[in-house]
DNA sequence: TGCGGTTACTTCAATCTACAACTAACCACG
DNA sequence: CGTGGTTAGTTGTAGATTGAAGTAACCGCA
């Protein structure tokens, strides 16, 4: 039963960038979750949909389209969106020219609510991620992570850099 | 009221760098957990728990240590432990020195379902994260991921790269 | 028109996680 | 000693996520 086929094992290199990209992984959302929370009663989840829909033309999106850019199930999606509904943030309604297809549009409301999240957001996202790298580290990482994605993403429906409203 | 000292937006590249650390950051937990739950019945953080054991001495460490190791909450760990328990792959005893503290560690059946487990989980993190990386990027994602985890985690307590077994 | 097969979501049940008490043991100091 | 304050873990519960199943609408083709 000797698998001489087993690949090899993670030299130490890799294994000191796997232990850190899963240390990033398990810790980061804490932190965005946490600062979110309390600043502005949101998850870094529902911010990321707002923040989805504020760029997409009419701030409306298909929930499956909002689900591929926000990187979740359509069950998840399909309950954060019903909370956030609730709130006024955001309104459903039947596409016409699908009637199984769902468009989700940011509510007035909810566009404010996202703009006063923004700053406190972006101002965590720059204190934790941005600020230590060197734009030389902002590259690589940015190469290196879209390498991972065409693995572990390979239909590439993580939100594309559309960039957008600029 | 008006916040003039307003950061700075993140500007495309950085945009972009962003949208993919938080796509791999929900897409990869996901992908492990599949591969590990169909093939082996373990989550990815009950694997590390366990693997972070058997990396110790005496297969054993301290609760609190091991959440430290796992970038984990205590009450979080405390019921994974429990559920590992009582699947007979670790067990629980009091520390003799400090009756607060209690000792987990890694049975004969942990160390045998681990050891079945790696092999299939080593491929699917090979397959995901490193077969797309060159020696280069590897490099330069470690040292990305190791300046954020700076501020992430700035008391240093996620796994240090003490390599171990090597 | 009608039938089978997809697609787009929703809902349900089970599991998991987080936050907030709560318990027990240690420690320093009077 | 013993009292107050901290540390180590556990438990309880409420909320979130997942996977499976369910519903409704679309599409191609006879």
């Amino acid at each position: 039963m000797n698998d001489t086929s087993e690949p090899r094992w993670l030299d130490q290199a890799e294994m000191t960038a796997w232990l850190r990209l899963v240390a990033v992984n398990e810790r980061l959302p804490g932190v965005l979750d946490q600062q979110l929370r309390r600043e502005s009663g949101f998850t870094h989840f529902e911010y990321q949909v707002l923040a989805m829909l504020s760029d997409a033309p009419e701030r409306t999106l298909r929930m499956t389209q909002l689900g591929l850019q926000t990187n979740a199930t359509l069950p998840r999606l399909s309950h954060v969106v019903k909370r956030l509904e609730d709130r006024g943030l955001v309104e459903r309604s039947v596409a016409p020219e699908d009637k199984r297809a769902i468009n989700a549009a940011l509510t007035d409301d909810g566009f404010a609510a996202l703009a006063e999240a923004a700053p406190g957001h972006l101002a965590s996202v720059r204190a934790h991620v941005f600020d230590p790298l060197s734009r030389e580290q902002v590259l690589a990482l940015s190469e290196a992570l879209a390498a991972i994605l065409t693995k572990v993403d390979p239909m590439g429906d993580a939100p594309q850099d559309r960039r957008a409203t600029s």
